[in-house]
RNA sequence: GGAGGAAUGGCAGAGUGGUCGAAUGCGGCAGUCUUGAAAACUGUUGAGGGUCACACCUCCGGGGGUUCGAAUCCCUCUUCCUCCGCCA
């Protein structure tokens, strides 16, 4: 959430930030302001009552030990009245203070000022383009198509099995998947992030902290038994991990990759958009997150970018890069990447990856901080991207690499899965 | 799942109702000494709110309660340890 104090300092600029993301944000931060300003006099008010009474337990306390008992009898009754209209204010200041932080929860990221201006995905900037789109014969096949002919992927089992939105993988399928699985995390710790594996479920604290909650609330499996949440991104549990940390500099960077599956409800999604691998409720995903200074953090992001370019140039698939627009930006970036693969036999472009810098976002509500040399305190800048999501790098690739007589895996991968060729 | 024990500052570890934000040790930082370093010695060293700065307030796993007053007593939750059961 953005920090009370650019807002008392800067709200103006907010307001005008925000327009980007196509929202007049003037009356809520307003609201913000007031309600502030509400807490902080209540807070006041409770200290002095507190210390007030403090001061009078003291006097007591020091009355008893001197056998000054009628006195000290005297003054408890004193304390009975600022008793009342601290537990008074106590109530007050915690529904401001409620209040406040429900407020804060519903604004979004400040978009960064490379952010364009739009409404919907066709307003997103391309950046970048690479690779050539291969010219396939007039039989070429969607990658489920392709699924099905090879033995690779059996979506109505997995229909039997949970439901739809969770494929079954099978053979050569499996094999490649877990070949990707294993040649992206390489790649991520040559690059110098270091592997972790995290649970699969997080607590309600984590969701919140890195702000799927209560944003997203309808979006995640959610276990009630037990209250937890089935991750939709290992995002949620690596960076939880520095939640309320108080870092030093010197741990800066901290660069860390993790594989996990992904479960997402996607309430509201059907149509042919969904078809095959495009859109499941569980998917795998290699993710990539980085705790920055502030002042570094957009030349991490670069970074990020450059690194997952590097893995695609690998793969030999074609692909672009685009700056989102603010009406398309997530609800805690700042200034995000997509990258976007094209499937040929589908003619259209697969969202296989997300880069994006959360700024201080994630770390206001994580209260992750770094400590300079100076002890001086300040929150840190978070950024996760993937790389890379895997079912629609697997569409691209069987799409993209079919030939007449099967499909070709992509060089860099045989090491991984042990075979060149799927007939 | 059952029975017991525990949770205190970066770490270790005192503290069982009153000046305790908390002894002591280690670690960290600064200084003295030294050509430099180590050792030794001296000082300093938690977090949040609040203030121009002080004052002041809050925090001893989380929440609630008793009391004029709680790290200390009571209730509850969570986590960890030991034993038993179950188990990939």
């Amino acid at each position: 959430m953005l920090q009370l104090q650019t807002i008392r300092e800067n709200k103006a600029a907010l307001v005008t930030a925000l327009k980007k993301r196509n929202i007049d944000a003037d009356e809520m931060l307003s609201k913000v302001l007031s309600l502030d300003e509400k807490r902080r006099a209540t807070q006041t008010e409770l200290d002095n009552t507190l210390a007030e009474s403090n001061k009078l337990s003291k006097e007591i306390g020091q009355l008893f030990k001197t056998g000054n008992v009628q006195e000290a009898n005297a003054l408890k009754e004193k304390t009975a009245s600022l008793k009342e209209a601290s537990k008074k204010l106590t109530e007050t200041l915690n529904v401001a203070a409620e209040e406040l932080h429900k407020l804060l929860y519903q604004i979004p990221n400040v978009p960064h000022e490379s952010v364009p201006a739009g409404n919907t995905d066709a307003d997103n900037e391309e950046v970048f383009r690479k690779g050539d789109i291969p010219k396939l014969s007039g039989d070429a096949l969607p990658h489920w198509e392709l699924a099905k002919k090879f033995d690779l992927i059996d979506f109505e089992l997995g229909v039997k099995v949970t439901g739809a939105g969770f494929p079954i993988y099978k053979g050569k399928g499996a094999q490649l998947q877990r070949a990707l699985i294993s040649y992206f995390l390489d790649k991520n710790t040559e690059a110098g992030y270091t592997e972790v594996q995290v649970p699969h479920l997080v607590n309600e604290a984590s969701g919140y902290g890195t702000g799927q909650l209560p944003d997203k609330e309808g979006q995640m499996y959610h276990v009630t038994a037990d209250d937890l949440y089935l991750i939709p991104t290992a995002e949620v549990p690596i960076t939880n991990m520095f939640r309320d940390e108080l870092l030093s500099a010197t741990d800066l960077p901290i660069q860390l990759t993790g594989y996990t599956p992904c479960f997402r409800r996607e309430a509201g999604s059907y149509g042919a958009h969904v078809r095959g691998l495009n859109r499941l409720h569980q998917f795998d995903k290699v993710e990539i997150v980085r705790i920055e200074d502030p002042a570094n953090s957009y030349k991490a992001l670069d970074g990020m970018v450059e690194h997952v370019k590097g893995i695609l140039d690998e793969l030999k698939l074609p692909y672009r890069i685009l700056r989102l627009c603010g009406g398309d930006l997530g609800f805690t970036s700042a200034l995000t990447y997509d990258f976007e693969v094209f499937s040929t036999a589908q003619d259209r472009w697969l969202e296989i990856s997300s880069v994006s810098n959360f700024e201080t976002y994630q770390a206001n509500r994580l209260k992750l901080r770094v400590k300079d040399a100076d002890g001086k305190k300040q929150l840190a800048h978070t950024l996760n991207g993937s790389a890379l999501a895997l079912p629609r790098v697997l569409a691209g690739l069987l799409e993209n690499y079919q030939t007449e007589n099967g499909i070709k895996v992509p060089e860099v991968l045989v090491p991984y899965c042990g075979f060149e060729h799927i007939d």
